[in-house]
RNA sequence: CGGGGUGUAGUAUAUCGGUAGUAUACGUGUUUUGGGAACACGAGGGCCGGGUUCGAUUCCCGGCACCCCGACCA
């Protein structure tokens, strides 16, 4: 992508109305824009970051079994009856709407009840069970408040997976993998160190349901870590009996703040039951289907990450969700150096590099390693006058303060060993 | 939903009961090009409704929007 085709281009000044990190630099870096509060759209940048969240969820869902499909946004009434959360005084975060012929209709706020009722349809026997559909799809909740940028939204995009199971043994058996494969996510996405499995609050079904908390003062809840085992207890559920049944000792529990950036949870026959989802086992007899749910939010998780990897300069992204792979200069009018600039992006184009090359020419150089800094992705690449004389390219990480200077080939190398 | 605050140009802000100023971004031109270059010229603005007043962007009332704190968060 050339950067002079680029739609946005960067701010100088923050945002008056808002007040989070992560809205503020992806506002100055033009990867989102506000349309009213906890509403946001993603411009090109910042879609991409979400494609790259996407994809990694994506193939983690896939690894342990889930099939993608898409449910729809509007929701039948009758069939949230079913579970009777239709109901205002149930859910208070419904945006309900009408049809024009008077039908009370519903943008989803969650899924549950529209999985079940599709199952329904298609689960009968034991040979049906186990599965695991998911979706990714934008969900709607009339919050009060929405706050902290794109942390807490009223419209945001989620990847939500539903399992059903014969039984407690096989659903236990997925739902541990589920976690490992959470555990991938975040690992994958750069905020494994800091996101710790966190003890919450289980419903009716189970004890606890389990939280992937990240450490941010931006967070919204208060968890107790123990930083060797690597796991956390949500305050909510933080009493004496809770601690020691997970063999932790207070002494060593530390309170943070932190965001929920994904959690999972048994079901249990809380859905399955009003929707009278049942299969037929071997001897001919009627079971109720074990469920569960996993979920995370994708701009969530995106603001996460700015909120927990940035300077003052900018944006520091890992290079799995970097919007490119590389940021290529092209400082000065000189003739020769954007023609070996350009040719530099066509072979790292043609070597599948995803590149953004700041070809503009009456911009300053100061400017460039401004912007570059700011939408913060992982390889810079100088291309000059000066470097051109000292043999090649200079290519330095965002997280380096120097760069060093390398020709074409040990760059294509690098980058190549870099994957 | 309770409390507090703020609405002025694309963005960020200043002043003011009587012609609304600056920066940045933008357009044109000249000179610049390794850490947000310089100069000149140009274009662009008072959330909506009502009231007070000779005159309101300013004061008052109502609405709407946005932000913060709290409550809420399937």
């Amino acid at each position: 992508m050339k950067q002079s085709h680029l739609f946005t281009k960067t701010k100088k000044e923050s945002p008056s109305d808002e007040v989070s990190l992560n809205a503020e630099l992806l506002i100055k870096a033009g990867f989102i824009n506000k349309e009213m509060a906890g509403v946001y759209s993603f411009l090109p940048l910042g879609l991409r970051v979400i494609k790259k969240i996407e994809n990694i969820i994506r193939e983690e869902m896939d690894a342990i079994g889930g099939q993608e499909m898409r449910t729809s946004v509007f929701q039948n009434k009758e069939v949230w009856e079913k579970s009777n959360r239709w109901d205002d005084a149930v859910v208070d975060n419904w945006f309900k709407t009408k049809l024009q012929n008077g039908t009370e209709i519903g943008l989803s706020f969650t899924n549950e009840e529209a999985y079940a009722d599709i199952l329904k349809q298609y689960i009968s026997s034991y040979k049906d069970l186990p599965v695991y559909p998911y979706d990714f799809k934008n969900i709607f909740r009339n919050e009060t408040r929405s706050k902290s940028g794109i942390l807490r939204g009223r419209e945001f995009y989620w990847k939500a997976l539903y399992s059903f199971s014969k039984n407690e043994e096989e659903h236990n058996i997925f739902y541990e993998k589920a976690k490992q494969a959470y555990k991938n996510i975040f690992t994958r996405a750069g905020i494994g160190h800091l996101t710790y499995i966190t003890f919450a609050s289980g419903g009716t079904f189970a004890k606890f349901s389990h939280e992937f908390q990240t450490l941010t003062g931006a967070g919204e809840d208060t968890i107790y870590i123990d930083e060797n085992k690597g796991i956390a207890i949500n305050k909510e559920v933080y009493t004496d009996e809770v601690i020691e049944s997970l063999g932790l000792d207070k002494d060593t529990l530390v309170e943070k703040r932190a965001i929920e950036v994904g959690n999972i949870f048994s079901l249990g026959t809380k859905f399955s039951e009003p929707f009278d989802l049942k299969y037929k086992d071997e001897n001919g007899k009627d079971n109720l289907v074990i469920m569960g749910s996993y979920g995370v939010g994708l701009g969530r998780l995106m603001g996460t990450i700015v909120e927990v990897l940035s300077d003052d300069k900018g944006i520091i992204w890992p290079e799995s969700v970097a919007p490119f792979d590389l940021h290529l200069l092209s400082l000065g009018k000189d003739e020769i150096t954007n023609k070996e600039a350009s040719k530099l992006y066509e072979e790292l184009l043609s070597n599948k590099v995803e590149v953004l090359y700041d070809d503009r020419i009456d911009v300053s150089a100061g400017e460039k390693f401004a912007d570059s800094d700011l939408i913060g992705i992982p390889y810079r690449v100088v291309v000059s006058k000066r470097s051109l004389e000292e043999g090649g390219f200079e290519i330095k990480k965002r997280t380096e303060e120097k760069g060093r200077i390398v020709n074409k080939e040990e760059l294509l190398n690098l980058l190549k060993t870099n994957g």
